[in-house]
DNA sequence: ACAGCGCTGTCAACGCAGTTGACAGCCGGG
DNA sequence: CCCGGCTGTCAACTGCGTTGACAGCGCTGT
């Protein structure tokens, strides 16, 4: 109502811009984030903001970037499978809360710094444990799927908190109702699909460290031969 | 221009609409289909359309149940891992034609008919060959998971044809020119990264099929032991 | 110290989106 | 034959991103 707090129109900047802006995605989620919300957050006129960003566009991705930009903490003592795993279940939950955001901004491929970050870590984890720069390319993209696939289980049903264990057991009971004639093995394995996908992930990420250890075993091999 | 064809106001019914609807999705992408564009194309006023459907989302919703019905053939000649394999291309190919649709229904998690039946299939195939229920129903949700990771990066560029040679080159010089005191592994991978997605996914898919031909053999062997 | 200019917030407005309610014409059933 | 409902049309509402004109604050150069 008051677009001042105390007499003076508001000041702005970029950093309090994408505090309100963060601050709206992570209470309301990513649709309820309108320039005409943001303004109103700020107490000030929504076209206020483009005199610090050139568009919406530029003010997602620049938020983007931001909450793509935690890291992980990985204990270096301990061995390389428990610090590549640490990682993968780190970058799963970062887009399990945020992938509407990074799959809008990614739509546009804008080389964020933290995406950069993300990649050059990755590479460095593949590289430690031996394989070669290809293989370690090759392995970084395969992860950064699985990842990606899974953490959008999460973000495409909106459930940004963790287990939606009640909307699991409603898709479970769907299944069950189906008539036989339609779909007999959905009906019966009703009870265990849409099983925990914390599990799911849990799996292939060991799968994929198995294959990741398994090539580079086989690499240092070859190197030893000659 | 003309409201009618021949002197008559048009007669819509729910299969011209969806025709008209996936004729635009299909030419001009999904941000081009507008109510006002479905109208255009069927030379009728847009708010024709909700006397058939209550608002856009069911539109969408049904429109993404036609698109997701293609069914992949499969030889049942061939022998298992081929179909599996063929089954997983299919999958992956449908979600990297209309992957953003398939985000936008996922979204509101309506059950759709197509989505059951690729269950099934998926289903029918993993027991198949050996696994128990509860084993099929997990495996199911990793190839999903898999399929959905590796379709995103094609649908989430826009690139709905098939293979963006030139993209992925512009992205790799990106990485070639960072500053090499930021990211020194990224920028001499650089000739690697980004590889072809298709290669990719042949590789993961590949390592799935391993791991449930595993599975099922040694559910097979307790079996026999017993 | 003061004139001037640019940065930045405000206001009104545009175009386009989805959607609604009132109206009108066509159709089929009693 | 008439009446009621189905369905297309029209005008309009709300909300979105965005633009251009305007106004005030504050910094700079002389």
């Amino acid at each position: 109502m008051t677009p001042e707090e105390r007499g003076r129109p508001v000041r702005l900047d970029r950093e309090r811009i994408l505090d309100a802006a963060a601050e709206i995605v992570g209470t309301e989620g990513l649709p309820a984030l309108t320039m005409r919300r943001i303004g109103a957050e700020l107490g000030a006129d929504p076209t206020a903001v483009y005199r610090h960003f050139r568009n919406k566009r530029e003010l997602l991705t620049e938020l983007a970037d931001r909450l793509f930009a935690t890291e992980p903490e990985l204990d270096p003592q301990a061995p390389w499978a428990e610090r590549m795993r640490a990682s993968m279940w780190h970058a799963m939950r970062r887009y399990r809360s945020h992938l509407d955001l990074g799959l809008l901004l990614a739509g546009q491929s804008d080389e964020l710094p933290s995406l950069v970050r993300i990649r050059e870590e990755s590479l460095e984890l593949l590289t430690e444990v031996g394989l070669t720069l290809e293989q370690a390319a090759m392995f970084s993209q395969v992860i950064e799927n699985h990842v990606v696939g899974c953490g959008l289980f999460f973000a495409i049903s909106g459930w940004h908190s963790d287990p939606p264990h009640e909307t699991l057991e409603a898709m479970r009971r769907f299944y069950a109702l189906l008539p036989a004639d339609v779909a007999p093995l959905c009906r019966e394995a009703a009870p265990h699909l849409c099983p925990d996908p914390d599990g799911v992930f849990a799996y292939t990420t060991d799968l994929l460290i198995a294959a990741i250890e398994r090539t580079a075993a086989a690499a240092g091999e070859e190197v030893a031969r000659a």
